[in-house]
Parts: structure tokens; sequence; C-alpha cells
DNA sequence: CAATCGTCCTGCGGGC
DNA sequence: TGCCCGCAGGACGATT
């Protein structure tokens, strides 16, 4: 499930790859996950690629941009000139992009859930700006986030971190392992946290996010980055667990229709 | 205003 | 053993 750990770490490893280069050739296996008007603006140069929540946004020439979500099962493999495409990555193509330097880019998706399309400025701007805070971004400070907790006080923990209109990237993952590290208990409501709690909560979710990053994300089930797999879910607390790190059998609910794991003993 | 539900999709695990 | 049901998960709109 590609949060923004792995975007991030998908966005750095693409960046590497393609920019200064051309799609020269793109063959699009599912038209229902990928743009088919892609087809027809090749052969065009990559100009960037960056990050806006749990998007990989792909700037092309000419104010053309490729907006990708990549949902819980969308990855990229990167096939450099003169190799062929093992049998694993075979499965599941979405759509293929040959390189001006003869090296290929596939998009793969298990689930077909994600997509990737073709915008211009103006659309990707009306699609991304509902999105809240990007939670590493230099502004995002703490007492925006006291002020944004404060604004929404019936609503619960777990499922404001998850609502991409409150804060942007953060998925069932990392929000289950924010709140085990605040020791928060995922069914609070915000409005009986106190200041310490919100503190807390602020900090760990970006010591988590930023840990994970450098772990080039968490790998269960399908995630993989473009190099291979993820390191983070050698750090996981509470996530896919039988246990906290300190030896506690954890309690798993449904919050906001998401299987919630926490530990009864270390949130409160 | 907050929470829940249905929708999109397919691999896989559980149960019979 | 084999088959079928239902769950999982992110975003978004509609409904409660």
């Amino acid at each position: 499930m590609p949060e923004l750990p792995e975007v991030e770490t998908l966005v750095q490893q693409l960046k590497r790859r393609l920019v200064g280069k051309k799609i020269v050739e793109v063959k699009i296996v599912n038209s229902k996950v990928v743009d088919n008007k892609i087809k027809k603006i090749v052969p065009v140069k990559v100009i960037g690629v960056r990050r806006r929540a749990k998007s990989i946004i792909i700037e092309l020439e000419k104010g053309q941009f490729l907006l990708v979500h990549l949902r819980m099962s969308g990855h990229f493999h990167y096939i450099p000139k003169g190799k062929t495409i093992e049998a694993d990555y075979q499965r599941f193509i979405v759509a293929e992009f040959k390189l001006s330097d003869g090296s290929i880019l596939t998009h793969n998706s298990i689930r077909m859930f994600g997509s990737m399309k073709l915008v211009s400025k103006k659309h990707l701007d009306l699609a991304l700006e509902r999105l809240g805070p990007e939670p590493l971004s230099r502004e995002f400070s703490l007492s925006q986030f006291k002020e944004m907790i404060s604004r929404k006080k019936k609503a619960n923990v777990k499922t404001v971190l998850l609502d991409q209109q409150f804060i942007a990237g953060i998925g069932n993952i990392y929000a289950q392992e924010a709140l085990y590290h605040a020791g928060i208990d995922p069914r609070r409501k915000l409005g009986e946290l106190s200041t310490l709690e919100v503190e807390k909560l602020y900090k760990e979710m970006r010591r988590v996010l930023v840990l994970a990053i450098k772990k080039k994300g968490t790998t269960i089930e399908s995630y993989l980055h473009i190099e291979g797999v993820g390191g983070f879910q050698k750090h996981l607390a509470v996530y896919h667990c039988q246990k906290c790190p300190r030896g506690h059998r954890l309690k798993n609910l449904k919050l906001g229709g998401r299987s919630t794991y926490y530990c009864s003993k270390c949130q409160k």
C-alpha cells in the first residue's frame, strides 16, 4: 500500500531514471488504469518527477503532466537497455514506456485500482487543491497542527490521520504506527487530546515517516520499489503484528472501515 | 459536522 | 482436494 514514504522512494528513483530522457513509445495494456491519450503525445521529454500526498507527478514538456496514483498495489519496474523483463514483472503490466536511451519502464498493478492520467497544469492543480498539508514540509508546524486539531474536536484521531483533506500522504500503516509511538488510542476524539499528546503525535508522525523513507518504505504483500524491497516492515510496532514491541498482545478493530491494530496497554 | 456505505478490482485465505 | 465466498485496501461521492 504505497503511502507517503513508499511514494517518496519511488519518486526519487524515477527522477534519476527519467528526467532528461524522452518517452519514445508507449504500450497501454489496461486503458481503464492508464490514460489512452498518452499514446498521442509521444515522443515527449520528461522534465521532472515529484510527489504530492500519495500521488506521483511526472512533468512533461509543453505543460503536460502524468498524474499517477498507485492505490494499494501499483508499482514500477525499470529495465536497462539490453535486459529483458523478468517473468515476475511481466505479470500485471498495465503500461510499458520505452525511453530514448533504450531502457523500458513498466507500470504494474495487481488490483487495477490505481490510475495514470494525462493532465494540463490547470487540471493538475484542480486535482490536488483539496489535499491537506504535507506532514514533512517545512511549513507544516506544530502550531498549525494544533490549530487543525482544534477545528475537528469530535472526529476520532485515526480516521482524521487517514483523511487526505486533513493531512496528506498518511495511510493505514503509518497512522497506526504514529499513534502507537505517541501512546494514543486510535478511537480517541481530537477534542479529548491533551496538548502534550498532540505534540507527541506531531513528533512521532514525522519521525515514523522520515525513518520509513530512509528504509525505502514498508514491503507487505505487494509493494516493491524500483530497486527491490523496502525495509520498514522490520520496524513496524503494530501494523500486521501480533504483539507490540513491549510484548503485549495487540487488539484489532475496524475504524472508518479499516482494520486497526493497537495496544490497549501502551495506548491510552 | 462526522461517520458509514457503496464502488472500483483481483489475489488469496478460510471454511466447508 | 477443490471450490466458493468474502476480505483487503485508498479515494470519493452519497447518504445517514
